[in-house]
DNA sequence: GTACGATCTTAATCTAGATTAAGCATACTC
DNA sequence: GAGTATGCTTAATCTAGATTAAGATCGTAC
């Protein structure tokens, strides 16, 4: 039995729905199980998906000229997430989206995400916000990556996503921080000596 | 005679438009004209306005502990911009938003915003794809930052804008690609030398 | 005219973080 | 149990880019 109460409240905070428009939504998902390590997208091919987290936790990433694999964001539980690049405009992508744990996500096709658009147009409020949002978020990161010490970047992170750690292995956290694990590493031993 | 034109093609390039939600996005926005160096938004105030470039550019950017500028981005002609964090939640913003040169803007205070998606729901479309867009081009930065070096960041950025470098102080780009003026101008040397 | 303030350049030195390489866990497989 | 893959740490060395400081260039005010 999928348990749709994490996306309704999500969806919901923003604008009502009434009955109608709530089944419209929900049926217009597909859910998804991944297990830890499962690829949801793969860079080379067309994003498929436009992505809501459910339980778990995804990170997308894209791998270098010198083959480095390099974090660009975590989506963990009631994130949304996906190359929009690719997704809405339908060439390849150069990111690979991959479940951490286990996972389970409800995913909406291009044509499904048009669709329910149409069908429920409220719902462009909804993601006007969701984008906007997700844009502050992004411009905050872009003035921390460029102004901010890999210390300092790093103590952020913990601030903003306390849980991450404990399940993310230190090298995506780094990569995420645009840093090597091994300076990460030697981030880590001076503050714990500070501490 | 101001002339809308240009947002009236950015606006419809997405959304169609009837004659009556023509005129009431027009009169909803307010006409400003800045002279090269007038600022439009100040650090540490609120941010009044969601800001459309009609002519001209402007930049945003950040002073840091140090005392430092950086600039988070450029909007020229036909972008909009502003502190959407302090727009949309009423608290004061760390951004100032300042003409390079003569410019002149559109802007929509918060309650006009609101009230114009209120009076014209089909704008939540525009503004969805306007910031769905942006946060593409916001991911395709950070990915850039911290996986290319200066010098490609620099050959980047002179193709996306190539305009830009005629009339912005080169500091101002220096700091936009998150380098000291010192080593932008190390690094334009190096690649005369090549060319 | 010259004095002054920006902006840009060049060059010397310095540092945050990369690279390389070695050692040490934990965990999985045979 | 040994073998080995994967991740984390430590330390030595190296480099992209910062910092500092000294000119060069240009506008503009007096």
């Amino acid at each position: 039995m999928t348990d749709f109460k994490s996306i309704l409240s999500a969806v919901e905070k923003h604008i009502a729905l009434d009955d109608v428009e709530r089944s419209v939504l929900l049926s217009s998902l597909e859910s998804k199980t991944l297990k830890a390590g499962d690829v949801i997208a793969r860079s080379g091919e067309q994003a498929q998906h436009f992505i809501f987290v459910n339980i778990g936790c995804l990170m997308t990433y894209f791998t270098d000229s010198d083959g480095v694999e390099r974090v660009l964001q975590f989506a963990t539980a009631s994130w949304w997430t996906g190359d929009l690049d690719s997704f809405s405009k339908h060439n390849k992508s150069c990111y690979t989206t991959r479940a951490i744990v286990d996972t389970e996500v409800f995913v909406l096709t291009f044509t499904s995400f048009e669709t329910l658009l149409e069908k429920v147009p409220k719902l462009e409020r909804y993601f006007r916000i969701l984008f906007q949002n997700s844009l502050i978020a992004h411009g905050r990161r872009i003035t921390e990556i460029n102004s901010y010490s890999a210390e300092e970047r790093y103590e952020s992170f913990r601030q903003r996503y306390p849980t991450l750690e404990q399940f993310v292995p230190q090298k995506y956290i780094a990569s995420y921080l645009g840093v090597t694990p091994e300076f990460l590493s030697k981030v880590r031993r001076r503050i714990s000596h500070k501490a």
